[in-house]
DNA sequence: CCACGCCCTG
DNA sequence: CAGGGCGTGG
């Protein structure tokens, strides 16, 4: 690493420097390609637990709910579907799910992570929820609950039956597969008394199943089911937190309501505590580091993959699994999310969908009203001073306390363009539903989704004083002084989308052929699909120009992103070869522009005179920072995270020095500082992985 | 080979 | 930006 310059007296480059060493090193230019060479969780998949077409995209049904309904929050998956001999452990559940008083809510204080069983995501039988979680989101009338009842006490009766009846599987033969996993957990669920089947009370992460082990093997698939394991595993935590986290919302005004649900959402065993934090963002910036473990995604994965062929680095089977459940579970968090607000405010779905929309929308421009809940949150995995503003620690936290009822006016105010900055603080319980107003419907919305904190957009950029505490020098000095948006006032309306609902929803139902590169609103259009059980199959085949602002937007936090992190964060796109290349290449385009910009004004100021380096600062007013905000955010509709800013001055210092030095006479004196700069990509914000959202870009 | 990254050119 | 060439590393 260069000491020349790290080592001088520079508050923010030291700053980045100490960072980086923390940093999970993303050594250089050595990209991922090895991301997951461990080989565990192997060995499995060739040995489908159940038929294969009723989880593979091809079955035209939303991945993600026959997940949740089949592995981890199906408490109503009916046993003798896919159980045979399942023992009937989910009858007293269900009957205590219903609107049982005496039900107690458990309140997790943090979200769950993954399992490290060998089927994570297929969570343990005693975790599950007790409710769908359509059941949990929806309000469950009364009388719903008594045919429910009747419905679940009959299927009782059935899988009584059926249990005596059908014969156990042979044992050995499903080990690996997750019937195996669910039943060993009915098992030991059945040795427990009944309370204790729920969850455990402190959402340790897998209290009862850390002592598992993954089954093992080696296989390449293995890799990219372990991605996609994680990733899953994390959109899952997510969506519990959101679900979780509307309760508490609604705790004290609806404690009939809230009892039945929430809390059961399982946590999903086994992972170890901190992959919270860490592996949240790790899981899907830096693959390579997850564990494999076999499951259940890797048996349906390959399959289907053989048919659809593709991509890069993963078997093509694994690669278009992942896709459709990446997609997936965007389209479910956006579910969620609609669900929730519609419940919250029944009355205003219309305007929940709007601020949905926005939420998802990075980019809201000048023209357009409606402001984006930006979130500058980073889900970073690990805690730097060097975080960039608006960085809320782990995705997670950001969630979770975003929404946790105590907390949850705590935020208020983080929205800033669009005067939602200003508006009064939400109640944390029992304001009136009716009397919600725009503003504070983007607040909640975006507490929910942990959005909180800072806006991207926000009017009032300065960043977070806290946050620079680890730079002495002035660095931020100019921070605060400079708006990014000429009329930051703007009022709480909303404007019309592109789309109104009607015509997402008819869009919605339009067959996405594989042909169609049709540009279909899928945020918006979460209740649509729940109502109609549409699934959202509009995955791109080609790079859109939404895309690239995307990826201009995400160049302000990773400058050499993988292939793997791209295909995370660009979720709506078919991955292929030539797209994944085309992504690569854009960042390089915007590495050269970067770097050649950055050159220029460091051989500028070296004409100028500048003797110390540590006096280049990349400010927000500087030229530099115009030049460059010009080029990857020219809307200026998007506010530059503080760290890019710390990332351009380190980079801006660096070559100052080596041209001062005159190390630019040698060929591949740039080099060097690549490799400093490499190593500083940031976590990208959470929200760019928003379904719709690059469309949504388009149109800001 | 293949995937990347950089460089240069159009 | 996209292409193509080149070098590197697995």
């Amino acid at each position: 690493m260069n000491v020349w310059l790290l080592g001088g007296s520079c508050g923010s480059a030291q700053g980045i420097a100490a960072e980086e060493d923390t940093m999970d090193s993303r050594t250089g230019f050595e990209q991922d390609r090895d991301y997951a060479t461990s080989g565990h969780g192997e060995g499995l998949k060739l040995e489908p637990c159940f038929q294969t077409d009723s989880l593979l995209p091809s079955s035209n049904a939303s991945l993600i709910p026959q997940f949740l309904s089949h592995t981890v929050i199906g408490r109503n998956l009916d046993p003798t579907i896919l159980f045979p001999s399942s023992q009937a452990v989910a009858l007293p559940h269900d009957y205590k799910c219903g609107a049982c008083p005496g039900e107690e809510v458990q309140a997790p204080a943090f979200p769950r992570t993954c399992a490290p069983g060998p089927v994570p995501c297929a969570g343990d039988g005693d975790q599950l929820s007790n409710q769908h979680p359509r059941d949990q989101l929806s309000n469950q009338h009364p009388r719903d609950q008594l045919s429910d009842q009747h419905v679940r006490a009959k299927r009782a009766r059935v899988e009584s039956i059926i249990q005596g009846m059908s014969l156990p599987p042979t044992p050995q033969a499903f080990d690996t597969n997750l019937e195996a996993a669910l039943r060993h957990e009915r098992e030991r669920g059945a040795e427990m008394p009944q309370e204790s089947k729920r969850k455990p009370r402190v959402p340790q992460q897998g209290v009862g199943a850390v002592g598992r082990v993954a089954p093992t093997g080696g296989s390449s698939h293995a890799k990219g089911c372990q991605q996609l394991k994680e990733q899953l595993c994390f959109l899952e935590q997510q969506l519990r937190w959101l679900q979780e986290k509307f309760y508490q919302v609604c705790d004290s005004e609806d404690a009939a309501q809230t009892q039945e649900d929430t809390e059961k959402v399982q946590p999903l065993p086994g992972k170890p505590k901190d992959r919270l934090n860490k592996d949240s963002a790790t899981a899907t910036s830096n693959p390579r580091k997850a564990p494999l473990r076999g499951s259940v995604l890797e048996v349906h994965g390959l399959e289907e993959a053989e048919d659809r062929g593709d991509t890069g680095g993963l078997p093509s089977a694994v690669s278009v699994l992942s896709q459709a459940l990446k997609h997936e579970l965007a389209v479910v968090t956006s579910q969620v999310v609609d669900s929730v607000l519609k419940t919250v405010w029944p009355k205003a779905d219309s305007h929940s969908q709007k601020q949905h929309h926005s939420l998802l929308m990075l980019g809201p421009d000048a023209r357009r009203e409606y402001s984006a809940g930006g979130k500058c949150r980073k889900p970073l995995a690990k805690p730097s001073p060097m975080n960039a503003p608006g960085s809320l620690g782990s995705p997670q936290a950001g969630v979770l306390t975003g929404a946790l009822g105590k907390s949850l006016g705590s935020y208020a105010g983080s929205f800033s363009s669009r005067g939602v900055r200003k508006s009064s603080r939400i109640p944390t319980v029992g304001y009136s539903l009716g009397s919600a107003t725009p503003v504070q419907d983007s607040q909640l919305l975006s507490q929910l989704l942990g959005y909180g904190q800072h806006s991207l957009w926000g009017s009032d950029s300065r960043e977070s004083p806290s946050l620079e505490r680890g730079c002495p020098e002035p660095l931020n000095l100019h921070w605060g002084t400079v708006k990014l948006r000429s009329s930051t006032v703007r009022q709480q309306q909303h404007h019309p989308l592109p789309l109104s609902p009607a015509n997402r929803e008819s869009l919605a139902l339009q067959p996405a052929g594989r042909d169609g590169l049709v540009l279909r609103d899928m945020p918006s259009s979460g209740f649509a699909m729940c109502r109609l059980s549409l699934t959202p199959r509009q995955m791109q085949e080609a790079l859109t120009p939404g895309h690239l602002k995307k990826a201009k937007l995400m160049f302000f936090f990773t400058r050499y992103p993988s292939s793997t992190l791209l295909k995370t964060y660009f979720l709506d796109v078919q991955f292929s070869r030539c797209i994944t290349s085309q992504l690569i290449k854009w960042f390089s385009n915007f590495r050269e522009f970067y770097y050649i910009q950055v050159e220029k004004f460091a051989r500028q100021a070296l004409l100028e005179g500048v003797v110390d380096a540590c006096t280049l600062q990349v400010s927000r007013d500087s030229e530099l920072f115009r030049a460059l905000n010009m080029h990857y955010n020219k809307g200026n509709d998007f506010e530059v995270p503080g760290r890019f800013l710390e990332v351009a001055s380190l980079t801006l210092q660096e070559f100052f020095s080596a041209v001062r030095a005159g190390k630019d006479a040698d060929p591949s004196w740039k080099k060097p500082i690549y490799k400093i700069i490499s190593k500083l990509d940031s976590d990208i914000p959470e929200g760019f992985k928003a379904a719709g959202c690059s469309q949504e870009l388009l149109h800001s």
